[in-house]
DNA sequence: GCTCTTTGTGTCATTTTAACACTTTCAAAT
DNA sequence: ATTTGAAAGTGTTAAAATGACACAAAGAGC
Protein backbone atom coordinates (compact mmCIF):
# COMPACT_ATOMS: atom_id res chain seq x y z
CA UNK A 1 0.00 0.00 0.00
CA UNK A 2 2.88 2.53 0.76
CA UNK A 3 4.77 0.72 -2.21
CA UNK A 4 2.30 2.03 -4.96
CA UNK A 5 2.50 5.96 -3.04
CA UNK A 6 6.05 5.34 -3.43
CA UNK A 7 6.36 4.77 -7.40
CA UNK A 8 4.93 8.20 -7.46
CA UNK A 9 8.59 9.57 -7.43
CA UNK A 10 7.28 12.73 -5.55
CA UNK A 11 7.53 10.86 -2.40
CA UNK A 12 10.44 9.16 -1.31
CA UNK A 13 12.59 8.23 1.83
CA UNK A 14 14.34 10.99 3.30
CA UNK A 15 17.65 10.65 3.66
CA UNK A 16 18.54 12.48 6.52
CA UNK A 17 15.38 11.37 8.60
CA UNK A 18 14.93 7.86 10.61
CA UNK A 19 13.17 6.68 13.53
CA UNK A 20 13.89 4.30 16.22
CA UNK A 21 11.57 1.96 18.46
CA UNK A 22 12.20 1.25 22.00
CA UNK A 23 9.40 -1.63 23.06
CA UNK A 24 9.50 -2.60 26.13
CA UNK A 25 8.03 -6.06 27.31
CA UNK A 26 7.54 -8.07 30.49
CA UNK A 27 7.47 -11.42 31.08
CA UNK A 28 6.27 -11.42 35.07
CA UNK A 29 10.82 -11.71 36.10
CA UNK A 30 12.20 -9.23 33.98
CA UNK A 31 12.06 -6.09 31.21
CA UNK A 32 12.75 -6.98 28.17
CA UNK A 33 13.34 -5.41 25.42
CA UNK A 34 12.24 -5.82 21.34
CA UNK A 35 15.60 -6.19 19.21
CA UNK A 36 16.18 -7.04 15.55
CA UNK A 37 19.34 -8.84 14.55
CA UNK A 38 21.69 -8.06 11.27
CA UNK A 39 24.17 -10.64 10.64
CA UNK A 40 27.63 -9.50 10.56
CA UNK A 41 31.50 -11.41 10.34
CA UNK A 42 31.97 -10.66 14.01
CA UNK A 43 29.15 -12.52 14.78
CA UNK A 44 25.36 -11.25 15.88
CA UNK A 45 24.76 -7.26 16.37
CA UNK A 46 21.59 -6.32 17.84
CA UNK A 47 19.67 -3.11 17.01
CA UNK A 48 16.66 -1.00 17.72
CA UNK A 49 13.99 -1.56 14.87
CA UNK A 50 14.36 1.63 12.60
CA UNK A 51 14.40 3.44 9.14
CA UNK A 52 13.92 6.21 7.73
CA UNK A 53 10.82 8.19 7.15
CA UNK A 54 8.92 9.11 3.97
CA UNK A 55 8.99 12.76 3.27
CA UNK A 56 4.76 12.71 3.36
CA UNK A 57 4.39 10.37 6.68
CA UNK A 58 4.44 11.83 10.00
CA UNK A 59 7.09 10.96 12.46
CA UNK A 60 4.52 9.49 14.10
CA UNK A 61 3.16 7.14 11.34
CA UNK A 62 6.48 6.27 10.31
CA UNK A 63 7.34 4.94 13.60
CA UNK A 64 4.31 2.83 13.51
CA UNK A 65 5.14 1.76 9.69
CA UNK A 66 8.77 0.64 10.31
CA UNK A 67 8.08 -0.91 13.55
CA UNK A 68 5.27 -2.89 11.53
CA UNK A 69 8.05 -3.80 8.75
CA UNK A 70 10.60 -5.06 10.76
CA UNK A 71 8.90 -6.66 13.35
CA UNK A 72 5.31 -6.94 12.26
CA UNK A 73 4.05 -5.71 15.80
CA UNK A 74 1.26 -3.58 14.85
CA UNK A 75 -1.67 -1.26 16.53
CA UNK A 76 0.69 -0.18 19.48
CA UNK A 77 1.12 3.53 21.17
CA UNK A 78 4.31 5.11 20.50
CA UNK A 79 5.52 7.86 22.74
CA UNK A 80 8.52 9.72 21.32
CA UNK A 81 11.18 9.78 23.44
CA UNK A 82 13.42 12.74 21.52
CA UNK A 83 15.87 13.18 19.09
CA UNK A 84 18.97 11.30 18.41
CA UNK A 85 21.58 13.30 16.10
CA UNK A 86 25.48 12.79 16.46
CA UNK A 87 27.18 13.66 13.04
CA UNK A 88 29.55 11.10 14.57
CA UNK A 89 26.90 8.35 15.11
CA UNK A 90 28.08 5.92 12.75
CA UNK A 91 31.64 5.20 14.43
CA UNK A 92 31.95 1.66 14.25
CA UNK A 93 33.17 -0.19 11.15
CA UNK A 94 29.96 -3.31 11.13
CA UNK A 95 27.55 -0.38 10.94
CA UNK A 96 28.72 1.61 8.18
CA UNK A 97 29.00 -1.40 6.08
CA UNK A 98 25.84 -2.38 7.46
CA UNK A 99 24.48 0.72 5.67
CA UNK A 100 25.64 0.56 2.43
CA UNK A 101 23.81 -3.26 2.15
CA UNK A 102 20.66 -1.52 3.18
CA UNK A 103 20.65 2.73 2.49
CA UNK A 104 20.42 4.11 -0.40
CA UNK A 105 22.91 7.07 0.63
CA UNK A 106 24.89 5.09 3.61
CA UNK A 107 26.59 8.31 4.08
CA UNK A 108 23.88 10.95 4.46
CA UNK A 109 23.91 12.46 7.76
CA UNK A 110 21.07 11.05 9.58
CA UNK A 111 19.00 12.49 12.72
CA UNK A 112 16.84 9.51 14.15
CA UNK A 113 13.51 10.70 15.99
CA UNK A 114 13.05 7.45 18.75
CA UNK A 115 9.83 6.23 20.37
CA UNK A 116 8.88 3.89 23.03
CA UNK A 117 6.43 1.71 23.89
CA UNK A 118 4.70 -1.37 26.72
CA UNK A 119 3.61 -3.95 25.67
CA UNK A 120 1.62 -7.19 26.60
CA UNK A 121 4.76 -9.65 25.67
CA UNK A 122 1.98 -12.44 24.95
CA UNK A 123 0.17 -10.28 22.50
CA UNK A 124 2.65 -9.80 20.58
CA UNK A 125 4.74 -12.33 18.60
CA UNK A 126 7.71 -10.55 16.75
CA UNK A 127 8.49 -11.52 13.31
CA UNK A 128 11.36 -10.71 11.59
CA UNK A 129 10.92 -8.93 7.66
CA UNK A 130 12.27 -6.98 5.69
CA UNK A 131 16.00 -6.08 6.19
CA UNK A 132 16.01 -7.44 10.00
CA UNK A 133 16.90 -11.35 9.92
CA UNK A 134 15.24 -11.95 13.42
CA UNK A 135 13.35 -9.91 15.88
CA UNK A 136 13.55 -10.87 19.43
CA UNK A 137 12.64 -10.16 22.97
CA UNK A 138 15.95 -9.83 24.96
CA UNK A 139 16.15 -8.87 28.92
CA UNK A 140 16.93 -5.35 29.13
CA UNK A 141 19.70 -5.91 31.63
CA UNK A 142 21.77 -8.09 29.38
CA UNK A 143 22.23 -6.20 26.76
CA UNK A 144 25.37 -4.13 27.04
CA UNK A 145 25.69 -3.42 22.95
CA UNK A 146 23.82 -2.14 20.47
CA UNK A 147 24.29 -0.63 16.70
CA UNK A 148 24.91 2.88 16.18
CA UNK A 149 23.50 5.34 19.04
CA UNK A 150 20.89 2.96 20.13
CA UNK A 151 22.21 1.77 23.14
CA UNK A 152 22.07 5.57 24.16
CA UNK A 153 18.61 5.99 23.09
CA UNK A 154 17.68 2.25 25.53
CA UNK A 155 19.43 4.21 28.26
CA UNK A 156 16.98 7.14 27.96
CA UNK A 157 14.11 5.72 27.13
CA UNK A 158 15.09 3.48 30.34
CA UNK A 159 15.20 6.78 32.32
CA UNK A 160 12.22 8.03 30.75
CA UNK A 161 10.25 5.08 31.62
CA UNK A 162 11.33 5.50 35.53
CA UNK A 163 10.16 9.18 35.58
CA UNK A 164 6.69 8.27 34.13
CA UNK A 165 5.66 5.41 36.13
CA UNK A 166 5.77 7.79 39.55
CA UNK A 167 3.61 9.92 36.93
CA UNK A 168 1.25 7.76 35.34
CA UNK A 169 0.00 4.75 35.62
CA UNK A 170 1.11 3.57 32.58
CA UNK A 171 2.85 -0.20 33.17
CA UNK A 172 -0.73 -1.40 32.77
CA UNK A 173 0.30 -2.00 29.17
CA UNK A 174 2.53 -4.38 30.23
CA UNK A 175 0.24 -6.83 32.14
CA UNK A 176 -2.65 -8.81 30.69
CA UNK A 177 -6.28 -8.16 30.89
CA UNK A 178 -6.39 -10.26 33.95
CA UNK A 179 -3.16 -9.85 36.75
CA UNK A 180 -2.12 -10.56 40.47
CA UNK A 181 -0.82 -7.72 42.37
CA UNK A 182 2.11 -9.70 42.78
CA UNK A 183 2.56 -9.47 39.17
CA UNK A 184 2.07 -5.61 38.98
CA UNK A 185 4.59 -5.43 41.95
CA UNK A 186 7.55 -7.30 40.26
CA UNK A 187 7.10 -5.01 37.43
CA UNK A 188 7.25 -1.95 39.15
CA UNK A 189 10.28 -3.26 40.88
CA UNK A 190 11.59 -4.60 37.31
CA UNK A 191 11.05 -0.56 36.17
CA UNK A 192 12.75 1.31 39.26
CA UNK A 193 15.18 -1.35 39.75
CA UNK A 194 15.11 -1.95 43.87
CA UNK A 195 12.98 -3.59 46.01
CA UNK A 196 9.89 -2.02 47.22
CA UNK A 197 7.62 -3.44 50.15
CA UNK A 198 5.04 -5.65 49.92
CA UNK A 199 2.11 -4.08 51.70
CA UNK A 200 3.04 -0.08 51.00
CA UNK A 201 2.96 -1.03 47.51
CA UNK A 202 -0.42 -2.83 47.61
CA UNK A 203 -2.10 -0.24 50.05
CA UNK A 204 -0.76 2.55 47.25
CA UNK A 205 -2.02 0.85 44.21
CA UNK A 206 -5.41 0.67 46.10
CA UNK A 207 -5.61 4.04 46.72
CA UNK A 208 -5.40 5.42 43.12
CA UNK A 209 -8.64 3.07 42.46
CA UNK A 210 -7.45 1.90 39.22
CA UNK A 211 -7.95 -1.84 40.28
CA UNK A 212 -10.60 -3.76 40.47
CA UNK A 213 -10.63 -7.20 42.34
CA UNK A 214 -12.48 -9.77 40.27
CA UNK A 215 -14.56 -13.22 41.75
CA UNK A 216 -11.70 -15.17 39.96
CA UNK A 217 -8.62 -16.42 41.59
CA UNK A 218 -5.39 -18.09 40.10
CA UNK A 219 -5.71 -21.85 39.77
CA UNK A 220 -3.06 -24.65 39.53
CA UNK A 221 -0.49 -22.56 41.38
CA UNK A 222 1.21 -24.94 43.96
CA UNK A 223 0.81 -22.44 46.75
CA UNK A 224 -2.31 -20.28 47.91
CA UNK A 225 -3.85 -18.80 44.84
CA UNK A 226 -3.81 -15.31 44.25
CA UNK A 227 -6.54 -12.83 43.71
CA UNK A 228 -7.39 -11.58 40.12
CA UNK A 229 -7.68 -7.83 39.04
CA UNK A 230 -8.23 -6.03 36.45
CA UNK A 231 -8.13 -2.03 35.33
CA UNK A 232 -11.01 0.27 36.12
CA UNK A 233 -11.26 1.59 32.94
CA UNK A 234 -12.67 4.81 33.74
CA UNK A 235 -10.34 5.65 36.45
CA UNK A 236 -7.62 4.31 34.37
CA UNK A 237 -8.52 6.94 31.86
CA UNK A 238 -8.91 9.86 33.83
CA UNK A 239 -5.44 9.15 35.24
CA UNK A 240 -3.80 8.69 32.49
CA UNK A 241 -4.79 11.94 31.12
CA UNK A 242 -4.49 14.15 33.63
CA UNK A 243 -1.67 12.35 35.81
CA UNK A 244 -0.82 12.08 39.43
CA UNK A 245 1.53 13.72 41.78
CA UNK A 246 2.88 11.76 44.90
CA UNK A 247 3.36 8.22 43.37
CA UNK A 248 6.95 8.63 44.77
CA UNK A 249 8.01 5.27 45.88
CA UNK B 1 33.84 31.47 10.93
CA UNK B 2 30.84 29.32 9.99
CA UNK B 3 30.86 30.77 6.65
CA UNK B 4 34.37 29.59 5.51
CA UNK B 5 33.83 26.36 6.20
CA UNK B 6 30.51 26.81 5.05
CA UNK B 7 32.44 27.39 1.20
CA UNK B 8 33.98 23.87 1.73
CA UNK B 9 30.89 22.96 -0.32
CA UNK B 10 31.08 19.37 1.39
CA UNK B 11 29.09 20.63 4.33
CA UNK B 12 25.82 22.87 3.55
CA UNK B 13 22.81 23.39 5.22
CA UNK B 14 20.67 19.94 5.82
CA UNK B 15 17.51 21.09 4.27
CA UNK B 16 15.23 18.37 6.07
CA UNK B 17 16.36 18.96 9.84
CA UNK B 18 15.99 22.35 12.13
CA UNK B 19 16.10 23.34 15.52
CA UNK B 20 13.84 25.87 17.32
CA UNK B 21 14.75 27.55 20.62
CA UNK B 22 12.32 28.22 23.33
CA UNK B 23 13.87 30.62 25.47
CA UNK B 24 11.79 31.60 28.95
CA UNK B 25 12.75 34.79 30.93
CA UNK B 26 11.27 36.05 33.99
CA UNK B 27 10.50 39.63 34.95
CA UNK B 28 9.79 39.28 38.29
CA UNK B 29 6.79 39.32 37.36
CA UNK B 30 5.78 36.88 34.92
CA UNK B 31 7.13 34.17 32.57
CA UNK B 32 8.21 35.66 28.52
CA UNK B 33 9.51 34.20 25.71
CA UNK B 34 11.97 35.21 23.33
CA UNK B 35 10.66 35.67 19.97
CA UNK B 36 11.59 37.09 16.56
CA UNK B 37 9.53 38.92 14.47
CA UNK B 38 8.99 38.38 10.53
CA UNK B 39 7.30 41.14 8.54
CA UNK B 40 4.40 40.13 6.49
CA UNK B 41 1.16 42.06 4.97
CA UNK B 42 -0.88 40.20 7.48
CA UNK B 43 1.36 42.76 9.99
CA UNK B 44 3.95 41.17 12.38
CA UNK B 45 4.10 37.57 12.92
CA UNK B 46 6.46 35.99 15.52
CA UNK B 47 8.09 32.67 15.59
CA UNK B 48 10.67 31.21 17.79
CA UNK B 49 13.52 31.43 16.53
CA UNK B 50 15.15 28.28 14.64
CA UNK B 51 16.47 27.21 11.46
CA UNK B 52 18.14 24.33 9.63
CA UNK B 53 21.34 22.74 11.24
CA UNK B 54 24.58 22.00 9.13
CA UNK B 55 25.19 18.13 8.03
CA UNK B 56 28.63 18.44 10.44
CA UNK B 57 26.57 19.61 13.39
CA UNK B 58 25.96 18.52 16.92
CA UNK B 59 21.97 19.33 17.13
CA UNK B 60 22.79 20.86 20.56
CA UNK B 61 25.81 23.08 18.97
CA UNK B 62 23.00 24.08 15.86
CA UNK B 63 20.79 25.27 18.39
CA UNK B 64 23.40 27.28 20.38
CA UNK B 65 24.18 28.45 17.01
CA UNK B 66 21.23 29.37 15.52
CA UNK B 67 19.91 31.05 18.65
CA UNK B 68 22.94 33.15 18.63
CA UNK B 69 22.52 34.21 14.56
CA UNK B 70 19.08 35.81 15.24
CA UNK B 71 19.06 36.73 18.57
CA UNK B 72 22.49 37.19 19.75
CA UNK B 73 22.17 35.10 22.58
CA UNK B 74 25.35 33.16 23.62
CA UNK B 75 26.37 30.33 26.00
CA UNK B 76 23.14 29.10 27.13
CA UNK B 77 22.27 25.59 28.24
CA UNK B 78 19.66 24.32 25.78
CA UNK B 79 17.89 20.87 27.03
CA UNK B 80 16.06 19.18 23.94
CA UNK B 81 11.72 18.84 24.33
CA UNK B 82 12.15 16.56 21.39
CA UNK B 83 11.03 16.64 17.34
CA UNK B 84 8.45 18.35 15.23
CA UNK B 85 7.47 16.68 12.43
CA UNK B 86 3.99 17.22 11.00
CA UNK B 87 4.49 17.17 6.92
CA UNK B 88 1.80 19.94 6.71
CA UNK B 89 3.49 21.89 9.33
CA UNK B 90 3.60 24.71 6.70
CA UNK B 91 0.05 25.36 6.18
CA UNK B 92 -0.15 29.06 6.64
CA UNK B 93 0.57 30.75 3.22
CA UNK B 94 2.24 33.52 5.08
CA UNK B 95 4.76 30.72 6.46
CA UNK B 96 5.27 29.61 3.04
CA UNK B 97 5.93 33.04 1.69
CA UNK B 98 8.40 33.45 3.93
CA UNK B 99 10.10 30.34 3.64
CA UNK B 100 10.12 31.12 -0.11
CA UNK B 101 12.67 34.05 0.98
CA UNK B 102 14.50 32.86 3.74
CA UNK B 103 15.39 29.45 1.94
CA UNK B 104 17.22 27.17 -0.64
CA UNK B 105 14.69 24.94 -1.02
CA UNK B 106 10.90 26.54 0.67
CA UNK B 107 9.18 23.33 -0.30
CA UNK B 108 11.52 20.55 1.50
CA UNK B 109 10.07 18.31 4.07
CA UNK B 110 11.21 19.63 7.39
CA UNK B 111 11.68 17.83 11.09
CA UNK B 112 12.44 20.46 13.35
CA UNK B 113 14.26 19.66 16.87
CA UNK B 114 13.33 21.87 19.85
CA UNK B 115 15.00 23.06 22.48
CA UNK B 116 14.36 25.13 25.68
CA UNK B 117 16.25 26.86 28.13
CA UNK B 118 15.69 29.68 31.25
CA UNK B 119 17.75 32.38 31.58
CA UNK B 120 17.82 35.42 33.49
CA UNK B 121 16.46 38.55 31.10
CA UNK B 122 18.74 41.01 32.88
CA UNK B 123 21.67 38.99 31.58
CA UNK B 124 20.49 39.00 28.15
CA UNK B 125 19.58 41.73 25.40
CA UNK B 126 18.61 40.11 22.27
CA UNK B 127 19.70 41.61 19.38
CA UNK B 128 18.16 40.60 16.08
CA UNK B 129 21.02 40.11 13.36
CA UNK B 130 20.18 37.39 10.10
CA UNK B 131 16.76 37.07 8.78
CA UNK B 132 15.52 37.96 12.06
CA UNK B 133 13.69 41.86 12.21
CA UNK B 134 13.44 42.08 15.65
CA UNK B 135 13.72 39.67 19.13
CA UNK B 136 11.73 40.32 22.05
CA UNK B 137 10.55 39.19 24.81
CA UNK B 138 6.99 38.59 24.90
CA UNK B 139 4.76 37.40 27.85
CA UNK B 140 4.26 33.93 27.74
CA UNK B 141 0.39 34.46 28.53
CA UNK B 142 -0.39 36.87 25.57
CA UNK B 143 0.72 34.31 22.86
CA UNK B 144 -1.92 33.50 20.82
CA UNK B 145 -0.20 32.52 17.53
CA UNK B 146 3.56 31.68 15.89
CA UNK B 147 4.80 31.22 12.86
CA UNK B 148 4.21 27.16 11.48
CA UNK B 149 3.73 24.52 14.33
CA UNK B 150 5.50 27.03 17.09
CA UNK B 151 2.80 27.64 19.07
CA UNK B 152 2.06 23.62 19.44
CA UNK B 153 6.38 23.91 20.39
CA UNK B 154 5.54 26.41 23.10
CA UNK B 155 2.84 24.58 24.56
CA UNK B 156 5.06 21.42 24.56
CA UNK B 157 7.61 23.57 26.55
CA UNK B 158 5.64 25.30 28.92
CA UNK B 159 3.99 21.88 30.07
CA UNK B 160 7.67 20.30 30.17
CA UNK B 161 8.59 23.12 32.25
CA UNK B 162 5.45 22.63 34.68
CA UNK B 163 6.87 18.97 35.13
CA UNK B 164 10.44 19.60 35.45
CA UNK B 165 10.07 22.45 38.27
CA UNK B 166 8.69 19.55 40.42
CA UNK B 167 11.84 17.73 40.06
CA UNK B 168 14.70 19.59 40.02
CA UNK B 169 15.62 23.19 41.14
CA UNK B 170 15.49 24.36 38.25
CA UNK B 171 13.90 27.88 37.95
CA UNK B 172 17.02 29.88 39.66
CA UNK B 173 18.62 30.26 36.49
CA UNK B 174 15.95 32.82 35.74
CA UNK B 175 16.82 35.07 38.91
CA UNK B 176 19.61 36.81 39.31
CA UNK B 177 22.43 35.64 41.73
CA UNK B 178 20.97 37.96 44.72
CA UNK B 179 17.15 37.65 44.86
CA UNK B 180 14.42 37.59 47.56
CA UNK B 181 11.85 34.44 48.50
CA UNK B 182 9.47 36.49 47.07
CA UNK B 183 10.72 36.38 43.68
CA UNK B 184 11.49 32.37 44.01
CA UNK B 185 7.76 32.39 45.31
CA UNK B 186 6.06 34.53 41.79
CA UNK B 187 8.67 32.66 40.09
CA UNK B 188 7.04 29.26 40.87
CA UNK B 189 3.55 30.52 40.70
CA UNK B 190 4.08 32.24 37.46
CA UNK B 191 5.26 28.51 35.89
CA UNK B 192 2.90 26.42 37.68
CA UNK B 193 0.25 28.77 36.61
CA UNK B 194 -1.51 28.90 40.18
CA UNK B 195 -1.42 30.73 43.65
CA UNK B 196 0.93 28.49 46.32
CA UNK B 197 0.60 29.65 49.96
CA UNK B 198 3.73 31.95 50.70
CA UNK B 199 4.20 30.28 54.33
CA UNK B 200 3.64 26.71 53.04
CA UNK B 201 6.09 27.59 49.90
CA UNK B 202 8.99 29.53 51.96
CA UNK B 203 9.01 26.08 54.64
CA UNK B 204 9.47 23.53 51.48
CA UNK B 205 12.34 25.77 49.74
CA UNK B 206 14.39 26.00 52.69
CA UNK B 207 14.19 22.48 53.65
CA UNK B 208 15.76 21.83 50.53
CA UNK B 209 19.39 23.29 51.66
CA UNK B 210 19.59 25.28 48.64
CA UNK B 211 19.31 28.95 49.65
CA UNK B 212 21.47 30.54 51.81
CA UNK B 213 20.39 33.71 53.52
CA UNK B 214 23.00 36.82 53.00
CA UNK B 215 23.58 39.29 55.64
CA UNK B 216 22.20 41.83 52.89
CA UNK B 217 18.69 43.09 52.64
CA UNK B 218 16.65 45.19 49.78
CA UNK B 219 16.78 48.79 50.50
CA UNK B 220 14.95 51.74 48.32
CA UNK B 221 11.53 49.64 49.03
CA UNK B 222 8.72 51.13 50.13
CA UNK B 223 8.26 48.41 52.60
CA UNK B 224 9.53 45.95 54.46
CA UNK B 225 13.32 45.56 52.62
CA UNK B 226 12.72 41.80 52.30
CA UNK B 227 16.20 39.48 53.01
CA UNK B 228 18.53 38.60 50.30
CA UNK B 229 19.54 35.11 49.19
CA UNK B 230 21.83 32.95 47.24
CA UNK B 231 22.25 29.31 46.01
CA UNK B 232 24.45 26.87 47.94
CA UNK B 233 26.20 25.90 44.80
CA UNK B 234 26.74 22.55 46.41
CA UNK B 235 23.28 21.65 47.31
CA UNK B 236 22.31 22.94 44.22
CA UNK B 237 24.04 21.09 41.66
CA UNK B 238 23.85 18.14 44.33
CA UNK B 239 19.73 18.17 43.29
CA UNK B 240 20.53 19.34 40.22
CA UNK B 241 22.23 16.16 39.38
CA UNK B 242 20.13 13.80 41.67
CA UNK B 243 17.13 15.50 41.28
CA UNK B 244 14.44 14.97 44.17
CA UNK B 245 11.29 13.21 44.45
CA UNK B 246 7.88 14.24 46.24
CA UNK B 247 8.79 18.22 45.29
CA UNK B 248 4.54 18.08 44.96
CA UNK B 249 3.09 21.61 45.23
C1' DG C 1 -0.83 -34.86 56.81
C1' DC C 2 3.48 -32.75 55.99
C1' DT C 3 6.17 -29.53 53.28
C1' DC C 4 6.88 -25.96 50.24
C1' DT C 5 5.77 -21.68 48.30
C1' DT C 6 3.51 -17.53 47.66
C1' DT C 7 -0.51 -14.68 49.11
C1' DG C 8 -2.44 -11.43 51.97
C1' DT C 9 -3.04 -8.56 55.82
C1' DG C 10 -2.48 -4.15 60.10
C1' DT C 11 -0.21 -1.03 63.24
C1' DC C 12 2.45 2.54 64.76
C1' DA C 13 5.70 6.28 64.85
C1' DT C 14 7.25 9.83 61.94
C1' DT C 15 6.90 13.02 58.32
C1' DT C 16 4.47 15.78 55.18
C1' DT C 17 0.79 18.49 53.81
C1' DA C 18 -2.71 22.20 53.56
C1' DA C 19 -5.16 25.77 55.60
C1' DC C 20 -5.10 29.87 57.91
C1' DA C 21 -4.08 35.80 60.05
C1' DC C 22 -1.53 39.15 62.14
C1' DT C 23 2.62 41.97 63.13
C1' DT C 24 6.77 44.27 61.28
C1' DT C 25 9.31 47.42 58.47
C1' DC C 26 10.19 50.85 55.40
C1' DA C 27 9.17 54.95 52.08
C1' DA C 28 6.15 58.32 50.75
C1' DA C 29 2.73 61.62 51.56
C1' DT C 30 0.56 64.73 54.52
C1' DA D 1 5.93 63.86 63.30
C1' DT D 2 2.26 61.15 62.07
C1' DT D 3 -0.24 58.54 59.07
C1' DT D 4 -0.76 55.42 55.13
C1' DG D 5 0.20 51.93 51.97
C1' DA D 6 2.54 47.78 50.62
C1' DA D 7 4.98 43.87 50.98
C1' DA D 8 7.80 40.83 54.31
C1' DG D 9 7.88 37.58 57.62
C1' DT D 10 6.34 34.23 60.90
C1' DG D 11 3.70 29.27 63.76
C1' DT D 12 0.04 26.04 64.82
C1' DT D 13 -2.92 22.46 64.04
C1' DA D 14 -5.48 18.71 62.06
C1' DA D 15 -5.35 15.39 58.42
C1' DA D 16 -2.91 12.48 55.33
C1' DA D 17 1.05 9.91 53.70
C1' DT D 18 5.03 7.33 54.47
C1' DG D 19 8.12 3.55 55.83
C1' DA D 20 9.26 -0.16 58.70
C1' DC D 21 8.02 -4.46 60.14
C1' DA D 22 6.09 -10.34 60.87
C1' DC D 23 2.97 -13.95 60.73
C1' DA D 24 -1.19 -16.68 59.41
C1' DA D 25 -3.75 -18.73 55.31
C1' DA D 26 -4.27 -21.45 51.05
C1' DG D 27 -3.27 -24.57 47.74
C1' DA D 28 -0.22 -28.34 45.20
C1' DG D 29 2.71 -32.16 45.46
C1' DC D 30 4.64 -35.71 47.82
Amino acid sequence: MRKEIKKNAAIELNPNVSVDCVIFGFDFDKLNVLVINRESVDGVQWALPGNLIYDDEHLDQAANRVLAELTGLQHIYLEQIGAFGDPNRISKESDRSWLQSIRAQPEARVITVAYFSLVKMEDYQPQASSFAKSAEWIPVNEIRELAFDHFDILQTAKSRLKQMIKIRPIGFNLLPEKFTLSQLHKLYESILDKPLDKRNFRRKIQKLNIVMSLEEKQSGVPHKPSQLFMFDKEHYLLLTQNGFDNFGF
